[in-house]
DNA sequence: CACACCCTAACGGAGCGTAAAAGTGT
DNA sequence: TACACTTTTACGCTCCGTTAGGGTGT
């Protein structure tokens, strides 16, 4: 048995948790007559679920009732915790990408509270994200959203530059009046389709979705056509490159 | 002008939140004689400068102090924040890595409470990383730091199989009594290095710190000695590797 | 007696949500 | 008079950190 002091230092947690937590009734150790907590060693196992539990963001009210249930009730609320710490992970990552190019544009030589423009501009973008939702299927929203746990910033960075280089590469190659069968132009084909395939994870729902939303852009918002300005592609370079594609299928 | 409803909706924070900004003098709008609140574009403006601030996690009485001094400020208060975010996305990724583990331990037949052990585990991992610091350098210490951001826990996954499958190559190359000077056997070195490179960047320090780390294995804490069980390198493949390496540097 | 440790009670903090009670007015 | 808005005041929520005041005892 041990005093409360003692226990804190073997579990890790503050004396000031340990009151917190027995006041909240989740972990109540035994008493001595003068009313000091006795701490066991099964305390000491409780304990370190009620930590495991609240590292992983659920509220200690919630873990009472999941530690009385014997179980049962758990994994329910580890995959729906799971879920949500993904979305919260994934809205810190456009956060991060914000306060990033708001220090590019400082770089840039922008110095006043512009600076925060870029920041507005990435909240405006995402607030359009659900409208880009229309086009695609349910079944189709869902994916996308498992998926977006996964974009880091730094991997929507890296994304954005190889689709610019690849546009690049595709209109150097149309100057130069390359033949769209020739074995660049399918080299090329493959990046496209790669990068392409990188976003729908080759699932066909989510390939139409996407096609639906580029062929509509037209109609994009006016924030979400200012943000996909870089990525000018022409008529002349969707030709080239479907022709691309379709010799390098055969 | 716009009462408080009207700029409520225009702006999309909700009245409670005006009012709150209000009374913490971050956004004082005129008033009218029975003391309406009246809002101008101009309040637009900085509101909008506000919520950009309060989007990246900036506490809002901070937010006052960085709108009051025209901007100066902002800079070092940008960048002390993304780096704030992301060490918490990181530490958000290693909860959700936490998650699924004991997700998959839960598929593979455990039902009970033992589900947070594997949190637990990964806890404790955490815990001794910065027991680990000791192996490197001050600057070492702070480019890991720095990548760290980078490290999403799907990323950590994809590393760690690769290296396992790396390792059970490198094996079955030593059973089949492979050369290491071999074309199959250079391939594994490159493999190899490319992995390594992967955590060291290429940084000469990393590498050092990195090259003691494991060199003292044999001294590191219980927790990361387990964790690192399914990692076994034995001394012959070492030098299989080195070998292999060597003769690809030719 | 003194020192180290224990107890309970209560405020604070971040950012509002949510009534409650009462005044205003296109 | 009634309806839609507005105002201020103040408690609630989360997880403890931090005094404050006062008992206990390896």
């Amino acid at each position: 048995m041990y005093q409360i002091q003692q226990f804190a230092q073997l579990s890790g947690v503050t004396v000031r948790a340990l009151h917190h937590y027995d006041r909240l009734g989740l972990l109540k150790p035994r008493r001595t007559a003068a009313g000091y907590r006795l701490y066991s060693d099964r305390d000491l196992e409780r304990l370190e679920q009620i930590v495991a539990l609240k590292f992983i963001g659920i509220p200690l009210k919630q873990i009472r009732g999941l530690l009385e249930r014997n179980g049962s009730a758990l994994p329910a609320a580890l995959s729906k915790q799971r879920r949500a710490l993904e979305e919260k992970r994934f809205q810190m990552g456009r956060a991060i990408k914000a306060i990033r190019e708001a220090e590019a544009a400082l770089e840039a030589g922008r110095r006043d509270t512009a600076l925060l423009k870029k920041i507005i501009e990435v909240i405006e973008v995402q607030n359009d994200m659900d409208w880009a939702k229309k086009y695609y299927s349910e079944t189709a929203q869902a994916k996308i959203e498992a998926k977006r746990a996964e974009w880091s910033p730094e991997l929507q960075e890296r994304v954005s530059r190889q689709w610019l280089e690849l546009i690049a590469d595709v209109e150097a190659a149309l100057k130069a009046g390359e033949d769209p069968t020739s074995a660049k132009a399918q080299a090329l084909g493959r990046r496209w389709k790669e990068l392409v395939e990188g976003f729908t994870g080759g699932d066909p729902q989510v390939t139409e979705g996407l096609g639906k939303l580029w062929a509509d852009r037209a109609n994009w918002p006016e924030q979400a056509q200012q943000w996909a300005q870089p990525f000018r592609i022409t008529g002349e370079m969707w030709q080239f490159i479907s022709k691309a594609m379709g010799a390098a299928r055969k």
